[in-house]
RNA sequence: GUGUCCAUAGCUUAAUGGUAAAGCUCCGCCCUGUGGAGGCGGCUAUGAGGGUUCGAUUCCCUCUGGACACCCCA
């Protein structure tokens, strides 16, 4: 028996079900959908013109693949996933973040091959199996970016951030703020962890950071616990902590970020949950706004996590639904209006039949024609003409067929003119100008 | 995974331990050839299951979904 989620009620012989969208995911409805096209325009726009390619991976991944590359004792990884087992046995994961995905497309399709660093962009759904709450949902789009391959440069860290700004600001999301820090690499991180271990050995913490003690000491960071807020202040800074490249790499960040104005601030204090990060972390947030619209950083150990030759690369996620709220609710981003149409109103049967002749027509022409040639009644074509804003209805009924004419109607002034047939495209595109 | 609040028609809301009401929307008619108005009419609801009760939409439990917060995250 497959356990199903609708709600069955069975009344007399018959069985009513209802079913609701899963907990936590929403459609994306036709009222809604030209506003998503929208930013998917702008995403598509800034990602292009930085150099950036689309790729569009599985939504469903061998879960090892996140298991190793996200990290075994990540959130995500412990307790996020939508994982299941096919019929054959595999164990195959929807996909939580999509970084993890394109680099293992990089590696599987050779793209070492090609001329470096690769630069990849996508606009796609990830799963999260959280609790949903206010800017969380359990099928989000991440809007993301990745260089592949070169070298470890700062300039792409700062190109990764340098688009990411210039897509909010598309969007028009005004003062976003970036939050950038830098976790060191396999050189210094691990003795500014053991630096950091033997800060908070001792100290009086959150059971939360106790864990975090043994399973990730950077995370005792961003606690938001009270106990251990105290406690911060008095931290060894990793910024103290890195080696020379690093901090020489980080500081060439900042410099190209300086360089094209882009506004951040330095927090010392931001890390990052995913496994893979080394070098520059990042996060983008609204104004006055406490949840991350994007997030990012470098990750030149994944590719070796993922069976791949050690290759840097650097990348950023934005979230789409997050980034189209703060973009409403600031009032710079707009619902986009859908292009007029005219629309064609028929009276009787044989009308009807030459009305779908006609509008062909005005296709080849590439003028948009709405009709509702399902109802007969010219009120009620009138009134749907009216209803969705149409400037201009044509009217063609027993008596333009029999003369070869159609009435052309101004829907604005309620002025009509009729004229033949064979010049209606000319006519309407001429009066479509002029408007 | 935890906690708090919530669930009446497509939408917004009303009411009651005893026949569920309205506005907007939608559909139809007035309107055998002229729209946004008006009039008339119609469709559609107590999220699902169980319990208490003579009787539950109302009280109780479970499930599903929603809002918010924690954890964490885009």
């Amino acid at each position: 028996m497959i356990k199903t989620k609708a709600n069955k009620t069975r009344t007399g012989g018959s069985e009513k079900v209802s079913f609701q969208a899963p907990r936590g995911m929403k459609d994306i409805l036709p009222t809604e959908w030209p506003l998503w096209e929208k930013v998917f325009k702008i995403g598509k726009e800034v990602a292009e013109f930085y150099g950036f390619s689309r790729i569009e991976t599985p939504i469903l991944e061998n879960t090892d693949l996140f298991i190793r590359g996200v990290g075994e004792a990540t959130d995500i990884v412990e307790k996020e996933m939508y994982s299941l087992r096919t019929k054959g046995g595999d164990h195959f994961s929807l996909r939580p973040e999509l970084t993890a995905p394109v680099v293992r497309s990089y590696i599987q399709n050779g793209m070492g091959r090609l001329p470096q660093p690769v630069r990849l962009y996508y606009m796609s759904p990830v799963f999260r199996h959280e609790n949903p709450q206010a800017g969380r949902y359990r099928e989000l789009h991440q809007f993301g970016l990745e260089v592949l391959g070169g070298e470890s440069d700062p300039v792409y860290d700062a190109q990764v951030i340098i688009a990411a700004y210039r897509f909010f600001e598309e969007l028009k999301l005004k003062n976003v703020i970036v939050q950038i820090n830098s976790i060191g690499c396999r050189v210094c991180r691990p003795n500014y962890v053991r630096r950091l271990t033997d800060y908070y050995k001792n100290k009086k913490i959150c059971k939360d950071c106790e864990r975090r003690l043994k399973t990730n000491p950077l995370r005792l960071l961003d606690c938001k616990n009270e106990i251990c807020q105290p406690l911060k202040a008095g931290a060894p800074s990793i910024l103290n902590s890195l080696c020379v490249n690093c901090k020489a790499h980080f500081k060439g960040v900042l410099e190209y970020l300086d360089e094209v104005a882009i506004p951040y601030t330095l927090n010392p204090l931001l890390v990052r949950g995913l496994d893979y990060y080394s070098r520059t972390v990042f996060e983008v947030f609204p104004e006055g706004g406490d949840l991350a619209i994007a997030a990012g950083g470098r990750y030149d150990y994944l590719f070796e996590m993922l069976g791949g030759r050690p290759t840097p690369a650097v990348g950023m996620a934005a979230g789409i639904e997050r980034a189209i709220e703060v973009g409403l609710a600031a009032g710079g981003l707009t619902v986009p209006k859908p292009r007029p149409r005219i629309f064609l109103v028929h009276v009787g049967d044989i009308t009807k039949r030459k009305a779908l002749v006609l509008i062909e027509d005005f296709r080849k022409s590439g003028i948009g024609v709405a009709e509702s040639l399902g109802k007969d009644s010219l009120s009620a074509q009138l009134e749907r003409a009216a209803k969705m804003e149409a400037p201009l209805a044509l009217i063609f009924g027993q008596k333009e067929a029999f003369e070869d004419n159609i009435i052309i109607r101004d829907m604005t002034t309620g002025v009509q003119e009729a004229v033949p047939i064979t010049m209606v495209v000319e006519e309407v595109k001429k009066r479509l100008k002029s408007a």
